[in-house]
DNA sequence: TCAAAAGTGTTGTACCTACACCCATGA
DNA sequence: TCATGGGTGTAGGTACAACACTTTTGA
């Protein structure tokens, strides 16, 4: 039996999500094929080990503090990002991910909406990168994004957190085009409408959104309380061939 | 921001599920209405905080040892049980879960097939519970069992797992068998049969079972190598109005 | 030959995909 | 008036629940 761990230090770090429209980073110029992104904030590494790496941001955890106050905490100070979704991961803590101290993270993921991005710091050392192309990560941050991104697939599935990328209210088309982005498949929007409306997740404001050169589209909103996150009754009406077991 | 917690302890616990055939503990005589049911190995706490309660089998994180690894040890350790199947659940940290010092508690889920529980140790403070019927457990360990419960339940849904219940080979009712006790719902054999044979996750062996009183059953034995766990082609057939989504 | 569970056949229904078509607006 | 996406209608197909029925053994 080994001696125990005393040494162990614990961090909790965060993956946030957030849904850019058809930008490059950069300020790049948008052309037509730019489509809706999956993107999240990483820090670069000012010290060692893994100096000058991008990193998942994250910290300490605090005397006292609970888990998951932690990981809003160490958020909000590296990024000045403050998520309306925030939800535990996994656990990593294999004893040679760090290579001087034993670390143990507990990792977070967390979903923001346009809005919530723009108070996030200016600063060199944090960055936006696309999810689905990101660079060489510091410690095994690689393979955690990968992870947080099949959660995000799967729970897209079979709960409501796709309102979490949104505003107060919405269009069917805007609720679709989350679902699209995050599961790269494309959704037949006559039979995505029916599938939400008859699932009883949204209702009518009553509004309509104004200013396209189309028919105006009805507004919703998430029906209960914002309890995001929590099991959502219908199925994305995905194609059959991509409607495989998650793991 | 807090001061750094550098006084926590970190601990592995494991829920262990397993299936008893239709036996009321002590040993009392079966009847015909005994069903085969879930059941979870507890051990008595023998020291504060807790002494005297219930609680999940699991012990301190070893220096330089895997947080996997640790569950497994801990768990043969004080119940003698090696699971065929691990799995992490949940890390639960909340700063006052323990009176006395921080304690975050990584916890995993494990299955154990019938024979490998009797390697399990002889103790009166070693005892197995109904999982649906439980005392009151030390610490936020009630919470915990039913958080695991559920994601068995869950994870039955959409993956192979049932199998990490049974012997190297069974009958489809002995599969179907393990799908009723875990969901509690009772399931058309015809339906269950086509179902899973269409999933290609079993193959015949060419064997039957003899002894029983009635037409011998074929054998099976899961597809594919023993990738329990992973993700299973086919959706458990469950009467419509249970077929609700988890959380 | 009887009981009991294994295993097969069949039918109705609900849902879902694909696609045609109308609607309401901005330009 | 045209282009564009919003929104509705509908036919065909697939999957599955329900249940009748046949098969094969032990007693």
């Amino acid at each position: 039996m080994p001696r125990h761990e005393r040494d162990v230090r614990l961090a909790t770090s965060t993956v946030i999500f957030a849904l850019e429209p058809g930008v490059t980073p950069e300020g790049a110029e948008r052309s037509a094929s730019d489509r809706t992104s999956l993107w999240i904030p990483l820090v670069r590494r000012l010290r060692e080990p893994g100096e000058g790496r991008w990193a998942l941001p994250g910290g300490w955890l605090g005397a006292g503090e609970a888990l998951d106050r932690a990981a809003a905490r160490t958020l909000e100070e590296t990024t000045g990002v403050t998520p309306r979704y925030l939800e535990q991961l996994y656990t990593f803590g294999d004893p040679d991910r760090s290579p001087d101290e034993r670390v143990v993270s507990v990792v977070y993921w967390a979903l923001v909406r346009p809005e919530e991005t723009t108070g996030a710091i200016d600063d060199p050392n944090v960055r936006w990168f696309d999810a689905d192309d990101l660079p060489d990560l510091a410690f095994d941050h690689n393979a955690i994004v990968e992870y947080a991104l099949g959660r995000l697939r799967t729970k897209l599935g079979y709960s409501q957190i796709a309102h979490a990328f949104l505003g107060e209210t919405f269009t069917i088309a805007e609720l679709r085009e989350v679902y699209e982005t995050v599961l790269r498949v494309h959704l037949d929007p006559a039979n995505f409408r029916r599938t939400v409306e008859a699932s009883g997740a949204l209702v009518e404001t009553g509004e309509v959104r104004t200013g396209t050169r189309h028919r105006p589209p009805k507004l919703y909103r998430p029906a209960g309380p914002t309890d995001v996150g929590s099991a959502g009754p219908f199925r994305v009406p995905i194609a059959p061939h991509l409607r495989k077991s998650p793991s």
